[in-house]
DNA sequence: TTGGTATATCGGGAATTATCGATATATCTT
DNA sequence: AAGATATATCGATAATTCCCGATATACCAA
């Protein structure tokens, strides 16, 4: 865990947003429940969501991915995208201790 | 407490670095033990022990100030910052509850 | 194979950050 | 008052980030 990789990947409001809206899927990207939310979230909901263009909205999430903040599952033609928990409370865990 | 801001603050070895060596100012400047540590650590200590230039830490302590991170006290010709312990356990507790 | 849909990658312009040297300000000493 | 010391601020350049449109890639459907 690169901590300045980490914490550049937290230095976006929307990347935030993004983290946030992932933490109730079923409740934020309700037209996705069709598909289950087992894998997460698909990068088309976030981005019309989230209302930047699709390469932005990629980049973000490989972005949170290299951080290991967030992990991805290819289903077909479509990118599912849920939040790694224990990374954040790892993360907590170093903040608190460590740094 | 801007999120966006703390995270940039702390998106920066250098920074980091100097908040680590915070934590135990006897061990890592013991160049101001007459001084005593109850304010913290002063600018120019900071300075030759990161090798980075007078302005550069200057505005590098003010940026985590800012982000409320570190505390400064002046006192005659020095300032002295010292790490704020409350804003790291809410940062902890941030992560791990609502981000 | 042809086309359609979802995502990733590439190239770029504007905005922000990293870091410096120079200068200003505040305080201390004499 | 005059110089010395510590810190803050200013101005500048290089590097990075933000975010876009265009294009490439992967998969699906007919």
């Amino acid at each position: 865990m690169d901590h300045v990789e980490v914490f550049k990947a937290l230095s976006n409001k929307s990347r935030l947003q993004i983290l946030n809206w992932l933490k109730e899927p079923q409740l934020n990207f309700p037209e996705q429940a069709y598909n289950g939310y087992e894998h997460g979230v698909c990068v088309g909901q976030i981005q019309v969501k989230a209302g930047l263009t699709q390469s932005t909205i990629s980049e973000y999430l490989s972005s949170l991915q290299r951080a290991g903040l967030i992990s991805s599952k290819r289903v077909g033609q479509w990118t599912y995208y849920k939040r790694n928990e224990e990374a954040f409370a790892a993360l907590s865990k170093l903040i608190e201790q460590e740094i």
